[in-house]
DNA sequence: CCCTGTTTGTGACGATTGTCACAGGTTAAA
DNA sequence: TTTAACCTGTGACAATCGTCACAAACAGGG
């Protein structure tokens, strides 16, 4: 009997490539799921990271520290994956850290086994760079977001793209992730 | 006997991964040579990016045309891989063009064919994964940039970061690179 | 060598945003 | 219910940046 948070995973991974019982036999030994409460992290800043996260439920943020001010990198809501793909891949310290907005249960992928087990099934080779495509594909979208438009117009294309994240999360967290001050924020909501 | 640029590619994916002579072999049915004059297009925007394009001589750039303006996300240089992760993943129109800003001969990695052999030979997946996670890793960087840094900050990052690039790129395709306006770049660099 | 088109530098000015200060609201624990 | 901590709204002001206009420098073709 698979749990809740399991079947979730299941259904993300059939979303995203085949995947036969045996697959997920050979997967398993790499997946172990863990609670977080408010406040705790996933990863933190200076250490390596060394999985990844499919978030089941509650959410998290990505968060860069600036000169003491956290500055909102990314949000990882029900069926995302939080990680941090250069520090997965270089063995280098994170530069961010991941932390639970509210209590989080995730499905943890622990890099090593993922790798032993990769080598024996190739369709975890396949799931990898898939959920490898999802991420970036997220991450030039937030970046265009960046380079293209204007805080208003920022704001504007989350609200048609993202509502829910306009819901869940925030002002003061938002204002970060938006690339502006928590009163231009306030500013450009009062003024529609 | 191989030409300058597949050796070139030959290097670059053995930075990456263990690459056998077989491995090589199975690869070369997706990989043509291509040269691009100045101011051709390796991408349109509104196409379907069919192909991963590996930079061996010459340098590219990939722009967004917003309101008739150019905005410039990314510079390819020799050696770099230059595509559309999105579109390539999706079947999705690109939103952004790439285009040669010098003579440029690439090596093209055709995405239909990378399928095929991928299914022959898994050390080509794997190849795929690790590409995959370079741009990813690149696009983290040009991504965090924007979001912690000032236009003066960013200029200064560059000029440790990457003074190749400033050396190519010329004042007007770098300002929207940087995200201010060529006035703004112009002033940063002489009050220095 | 000159001419033309393109690129770069600079001044003036207005618009947008960040910063600082503080007031009103909300939430949760005592 | 009261209190304290936190989040949100708002005004004033300074700093930064974009826009417009134009001059200077540069590059390539005739």
């Amino acid at each position: 009997m698979l749990s809740l948070s399991m079947e979730n995973l299941l259904k993300y991974i059939h979303s995203l490539t085949n995947f036969t019982p045996d697959n997920w036999c050979a997967l398993t030994p790499a997946l172990t799921t863990v609670a977080f409460s408010k406040d705790e992290y996933l990863l933190q800043a200076g250490k390596v990271c060394d999985a990844l996260f499919f978030v089941s439920s509650g959410y998290c943020r990505a968060f860069y520290n600036k000169d003491g001010q956290d500055i909102n990198t990314a949000f990882f809501f029900e069926n995302d994956i939080a990680t941090n793909i250069n520090s997965l891949a270089t063995g280098e310290k994170s530069a961010f850290s991941i932390q639970a907005m509210e209590p989080v249960t995730v499905i943890r992928f622990d890099v090593k086994k993922l790798r032993e087990v990769s080598l024996l099934d190739p369709a975890i080779e396949a799931l990898g760079r898939k959920c490898l495509q999802q991420i970036a594909a997220k991450q030039e979208k937030h970046a265009a977001m960046f380079k293209l438009m204007s805080p208003q117009e920022r704001y504007e294309f989350l609200e048609e793209q993202d509502p829910g994240l306009l819901q869940r999360v925030s002002l003061t967290q938002l204002s970060s992730y938006l690339g502006v001050a928590r009163e231009t924020l306030s500013r450009i909501r009062s003024r529609r």
